[in-house]
DNA sequence: AATGAATGAGTTTTCATTCAT
DNA sequence: GATGAATGAAAACTCATTCAT
């Protein structure tokens, strides 16, 4: 059992215990301490490879968006036409993975700390560019103000996942059929 | 002058000092000592008031939507027509005192604590109600679908806010007029 | 029992204990809690009346020096002739008081902390230009060059009192013995 | 290329990089870690070479000592006369070498840990002996109490020492001319 | 010879909360 | 009605030290 080469191995398994531990909390307030032993670790190498509370939160937001913009590129992989990208678009936004209680989670912890601290309000703001982007390129061809319907669906998504994310009794299959009406007014399918 | 009736105005006072602390720690890390000191009174009268912190943040937030339906109620009762009445009730939504520091501060304390915190859930789920039914009851007599719309039009505005509140460098009119434009584009006004 | 103004009594306390505790560990290294333990109270009280560690020693150092001033101006007191001013000042800094374990772990504290802690090294300053002040001033009719004799008895006596402190087997009198002879050798009275 | 014989380069390379990071860092609170660093290799080996932090602080002071004694040694060399041999004692003490960061740092640990610090105790208990002894031995011809006056030029040094290595203005010039003029008086040069 | 990995024990500091007055 | 006094509990973070490789 060679013991080198542990640094991303732990890292990781940090990163993936500070969502775990956010969604069994169910809140921000997780300790070093209770991520560590998740991790299976003591607090003092927590902090080795992190440097700190904050590092280690900042990570696995990044994680979260990592892991979102996998779903997205997976999502767009296999759409053939603008429509289809457009609803891939939307649909990765609602995806299971993003409904699991740590995800929900890291995403209010997102929400919550980007009005102070500006390395996470770096963070949203790439998310909603990049989204923003992406929409107003599958947009392009189906609607005649694209980067303006773009910004609408964009801050609807928003709004429809912290809905769906906050709510318990809900099915995010319903927030996702709304999303895809709104598409559908506003490329004037269903007029 | 014997000192009766000074429960109203400390809890008012601890409220208020409550929206305006987290405005400017800009976070929800804001400790009771804090509150108290801006209130001018001892941390000890302020449990003695509330029993506890997790009262006093349930209580400002409850006081943030006391606001915000005044806000709606105000902006309701020059509407004459079911549309102004809509629009009424978004421009409420964009209000200036919603970007209020401090407001936009406990939005999101409420945004984050709604996971966890089964009151604060409550809370959140109030004013979705509310203003949902507000808009379907304006939404009515302008669309075909309005319980629907409303529904679509309560999440746009949510991800607008949640936008606009946490972008530094943005205009909220602009994100007035972009749910004015869905309005438009739900009433099929601008078709 | 009244347990309002305990403010000084606790800070006394603590700035006290701080020095026992620095003479009893016999070094710098000592924490908050066994200060706050000898003082009788919780390290949050201790934090609480002092604002933190550095500021607990800054005013325990300070306690060394007005403790060293009072020596000073009592020994000055019953001084009637120069001479015998200059010779209690010099009394004064071989007091026993200046050697008692606490005292003389501050001190050495004091000259470790202040190549780094520019608080320290003011604290410093003010002692060493008091003690220049003072023995000038005494020097004034029994020397030539009252200053420049002044600042090598202060060196001296500096020099004297480090070796009699750190010497566990010597006699302060010892020291203060040839710091007098010091003081005649420049005077002249043995010449 | 076997690495043998790496251990007196290691150690030196250590005790190199522990003096300069106690200037670096102004104070004697310097970790195993920031020692290693500097020097090139891991704390583990650090403490493989060394056994533990104290040890390799009390080499470091060792170092301090032998410094001096090689200036010393090299400073007498060139001196013909009795008074020439006290004056490069002297001067050998407030050699520039003496004011190095690292080295003024090191002294006062030196001076901070002998109260406590059996070890670095007696390590202070060598240098004095020796200066005196040198001192003694200079003065032998020139003056009527050769030892008396070795030990007030010794405690005289050390005080002026002191003050040049923590005044950040002072020039360490003043303090040797003061110790030369004190030579003078002793010697009844200038009478 | 050398090191990355790992931790236990300890430190300062913070804070909600309680209580006697 | 009001507060200064006081603390327990827990947090983040540090560091000397050990060990397997």
């Amino acid at each position: 059992m060679p013991k080198v080469g542990m640094e991303p191995v732990r890292r990781a398994a940090l990163v993936e215990a500070t969502i775990a531990e956010i969604g069994a909390a169910g809140s921000l307030d997780v300790t070093v301490g209770q991520i560590a032993k998740r991790a299976g670790m003591s607090t003092a190498l927590a902090h080795h490879y992190f440097g700190g509370k904050d590092q280690i939160f900042l990570e696995a937001m990044r994680q979260i968006l990592r892991d979102f913009g996998a779903e997205v590129v997976s999502a767009l992989k296999v759409a053939r036409t603008p429509r289809a990208r457009a609803e891939a678009l939307i649909s990765a936004c609602f995806a299971p993975s993003s409904f699991a209680p740590g995800t929900v989670g890291a995403w209010m912890t997102l929400y919550a700390q980007a009005a102070t601290h500006p390395e996470t309000h770096h963070l949203l703001l790439i998310y909603q560019r990049r989204l923003s982007a992406n929409l107003t390129h599958a947009l392009r061809p189906l609607s005649v103000a694209p980067r303006a319907d773009a910004e609408m669906l964009g801050a609807l998504i928003d709004g429809l996942y912290l809905r769906a994310a906050l709510a318990r009794d809900t099915d995010p299959k319903d927030a996702l059929a709304v999303a895809l009406r709104a598409l559908d007014t506003l490329t004037g399918e269903r007029a």
